[in-house]
DNA sequence: GAATCCCCTTACCGGTTGGTAGGGACGTTG
DNA sequence: CAACGTCCCTACCAACCGGTAAGGGGATTC
């Protein structure tokens, strides 16, 4: 019984990829299941069958990214300064691969529709990450005596600070023109990092 | 051919003001017309009357928040310290109003979703307001020799560490409890200054 | 070779979408 | 009082939505 479904393993791994595409880029209500389903040159019931409900493969998507988001952070070794570990994450969430901006598209869309969307389950897969990056926080020294309101009101704004760049690319490519962006996305990675030393070494605010 | 119309403007205001918090809380593709009307004890056919199209609806609230713009950016006195002007925007943008986390979570969509749909000029709505926070940048002390491509890259951080708070307020409201998040908000306009100081005073990076 | 299971199909469902056609209530203007 | 324009209504449309029902092709299993 643990055997067979070669090919079908790796059907449900291309449904799950063009999902999550198609909802980074038009969100959960602007696609439709056959709309996904065409893109494979399947039939929307292809996908039905596998999951059930639009739904379900929706939550399968951002249960691939919290996935991910785990990985990432279990890649930086403990051991080292802290402030250190926190530079390599903004390192590490910054390469400019199509996966990690359809993370990034995800995760903002997610949290802009989150509230609305009946269940709400999905945004609990982000709280073991966001938790996480509040304790590597804390252990910088200067912020472990900070309130975790100011951890987090800290760990959002970095947060803001690096989905936006990927979310946005797009739209700043239209505004300033193709080359422009691209040069805003060289420097991107070190004008974060350093704002990220501004804001660490200053310590937290008032 | 200048008179009339009292109450007319009015409930045009009105659909404007409803179509506004919906598209806000739910997307362009989240929303129908008749949803809107229906919030309005009106029908759908009411709407098509005075816009046409849903789009021409979703575009005249674009043209309102690029208004709302420009008008906070010729709000602040030109005269004084350029790093202050840039830190009174920020507390200007930063007031959690309904009409301001409205505006915050519509151009979020507006620019996650741009890229996608046709009419891709609301995105122009966004221009003449990213070139005066890139002028108001280069004359702060320090900036003036930094390149385009870094004022940019610096103000698209600053923008999205500002707009991510007021988008992710109701999603973090769910992950951390009310109580936390309220605690957050509090925080968060003097974490930000901190942050833009911090920023500021360090210069434009490598 | 019959039974079984997996994967995907066609056919269909009720409900909703954005948009059209046409009419009626009402106030203003000749 | 008739004509007209504004504003909103009911009625209707084809297209599409997510989801159900049932069946067929093909490989695996006995």
């Amino acid at each position: 019984m643990a055997t067979a479904f070669r090919t079908s393993a790796s059907t449900r791994d291309r449904m799950i990829a063009e999902a999550r595409a198609l909802f980074a880029a038009r969100g959960f209500y602007g696609v439709s299941i056959a709309q996904i389903a065409a893109e494979l040159g399947l039939t929307k019931q292809a996908l039905l069958h596998h999951f059930g409900t639009k739904e379900r493969l929706y939550g399968l998507v951002l249960e691939q990214i919290a996935e991910e988001l785990a990985d990432l952070k279990g890649a930086l070794e403990p051991g080292v300064d802290p402030a250190r570990r926190l530079q390599d994450w903004v390192v590490a969430m910054i390469s400019d691969t199509p996966p990690r901006i359809e993370r990034s598209r995800l995760l903002m869309r997610e949290i802009l529709d989150n509230p609305v969307r009946a269940e709400s389950a999905g945004s609990w897969y982000l709280k073991p990450f966001l938790d996480e990056l509040v304790m590597m926080l804390r252990s910088v020294p200067g912020w472990s005596e900070a309130s975790d309101a100011q951890l987090r009101a800290t760990v959002v704004q970095l947060l803001g600070a690096v989905n936006y760049h990927a979310v946005s690319g797009p739209t700043f490519r239209g505004i300033f023109g193709a080359e422009a962006a691209q040069a805003m996305n060289g420097i991107f990675a070190a004008q974060l990092q350093h704002m990220l030393r501004a804001v660490l070494t200053a310590g937290p605010g008032a």
